[in-house]
DNA sequence: ATGTTC
């Protein structure tokens, strides 16, 4: 497929229309990064499909509803690209696994504490060793919580809330939590004993890759407006958590992989790339693995619950607070599909929203937003590299209408692993990460190498992208000061 | 992302 791409606004792109695609593509970009995605696809590649031609391959499924959309993080992934996102009509449209990524609902968790920089600056190294003690991290980590089956069937039902009765956490907890912690349709029947197995020592584990555990502070506050409500000001010492369903979710995409490409075949669904096999919305196929999709994103929801109980008791630990004192600001997922209500041509429907590294970014108004953030939209939770700023952003209501209220996940990928790896040793990561005064704890030095910062795009111009396009507003910068990876 | 090439 031939791409043709041209600047429709201001930090706005259109991929053209081709006879096999339903919709255009719109890619959120700014000169120097469409020149890179060009590039990409003029590339000799080994192996994988450029992102501009996965944004093109997306617009030729079934039902989708007015654009192939790519985030300004956008990079290469299975199928679709990480950072895009695409709704479908719920009577034609189709549900895809590519369109949700295999680490279901991963996503960021961000907790307020009362401590400042200045108290921290001169423990990093104490706290660090008890995050690292504290909180299960690495490949295959298993945490403190065994769970047989029966009670990893509620756990996928009731999400969040199943570990807060346990005692980790707070009912609070879970009305900053997006959904309540429990997303509604979950099914366990649709979830195989394979996928429940891998989860019966990972509840409250950190997994690897770009999974981590920070303790950040404000650098800078851009709206204090959306700051006063959210609760954040500058130089305030906050947790953040990046983690999904670890095992069971994985599994779940490799289950249902098989099942809808059966499914492609059997509802004759043109399929232009083998990776993006797809079932109707509505078929038995389609509706399993929704629910299969949804019980994934509560057991994201309760490990993410789980370690924010074991992050509170680590920081009690070293700086003598109450673990009540933290409160959770916010808990959003970026690799979902999800039914949602949105406007289109003026109407309200109902559309199967999927977001393969994009986060929900609800604007003002929102019923999903909890009470205390409806006026200005529930916090966006955006995570850079172990070395770059983090970003608090808000929703607009351009961002409604045009991205289905998504936005970026972090800054994108710039290299792969492999060339990363090829680029820096882990141990001249850290060492470079101690002079710039932030600590690292992780397991694995090949995994450090993998996410060394200078491995991914510049986070504060991916952020002024979405921000400048008017699809959010940016809130609040944060830098790391310590670094647990997995 | 992943008991990382079941």
């Amino acid at each position: 497929m031939k791409i043709e791409i041209k600047q429709i606004r201001d930090y706005v792109w259109e991929i053209q229309r081709t006879p096999e695609m339903l919709v255009p593509g719109i890619v959120y970009g700014d000169t120097d990064s469409i020149v890179t995605l060009k590039k990409e696809l003029a590339a000799k590649h080994g192996g994988f499909t450029p992102a501009l031609v996965q944004v093109a391959n997306v617009a030729t499924l079934p039902g989708i509803v007015n654009a192939s959309l790519a985030m300004a993080d956008i990079h290469p992934g299975y199928g679709f690209a990480i950072g895009g996102v695409a709704a479908f009509d719920m009577d034609t449209g189709v549900v895809s696994v590519a369109g949700v990524g295999f680490d279901i609902n991963c996503g960021v968790r961000i907790l307020k504490t009362q401590l400042e920089r200045k108290d921290v600056e001169p423990v990093k190294e104490r706290l660090a060793d008890a995050l690292f003690r504290g909180v299960p991290s690495g490949v295959g980590s298993e945490g403190e919580i065994k769970l047989k089956e029966k009670e990893i069937d509620k756990l996928l039902v009731k999400g969040a809330a199943f570990v807060v009765e346990q005692g980790y956490g707070t009912p609070d907890d879970l009305e900053y939590t997006e959904e309540n912690g429990a997303i509604k349709g979950a099914d366990p029947a649709c979830v195989s004993p394979r996928a429940k197995e891998r989860q019966f020592k990972q509840t409250g584990t950190l997994g690897s890759g770009n999974h981590y555990l920070e303790c950040q502070y404000i650098e800078e506050i851009y709206d204090e407006e959306a700051a006063t409500v959210y609760g954040l000001h500058k130089g305030q010492a906050l947790i953040a958590i990046h983690c999904g369903s670890r095992g069971l979710g994985h599994q779940i995409g490799t289950d249902y992989l098989k099942t809808l490409e059966e499914a492609s075949r059997k509802y004759n669904i043109p399929i232009r790339d083998r990776e993006l096999v797809c079932a109707p919305i509505k078929s038995p196929e389609g509706k399993r693995y929704l629910s299969a999709v949804y019980a994934g994103i509560n057991c994201a929801f309760a490990n993410r619950q789980v370690i924010s109980h074991l992050s509170r008791k680590a920081f009690a630990e070293v700086f003598g607070i109450s673990p009540a004192s933290v409160r959770l600001l916010y808990d959003v997922g970026h690799n979902t599909c999800k039914a949602e209500e949105h406007e289109v041509g003026g109407r309200t429907k109902t559309l199967l929203v999927h977001r393969k590294g994009a986060t929900r970014a609800f604007g003002p108004g929102r019923i999903e937003c909890p009470t205390a953030y409806r006026d200005v939209g529930h916090p966006l939770l955006i995570g850079g590299t172990m070395g770059t700023a983090s970003y608090i952003m808000r929703g607009t209501a351009l961002g409604m209408t045009e991205t289905f209220g998504s936005t970026i996940h972090g800054a994108g990928r710039a290299l792969s692993r492999m060339q990363a790896k090829k680029q820096w040793s882990g141990a001249e990561v850290i060492r470079e990460l101690g002079e710039r005064g932030i600590v690292i704890r992780s397991h694995s030095k090949a995994g450090v190498a993998e996410e060394a910062p200078g491995a991914y795009k510049d986070v504060d111009r991916v952020v002024d992208i979405m921000h400048n396009a008017g699809i959010n507003r940016k809130v609040a910068r944060l830098r790391p000061m310590v670094c647990v990876k997995g």
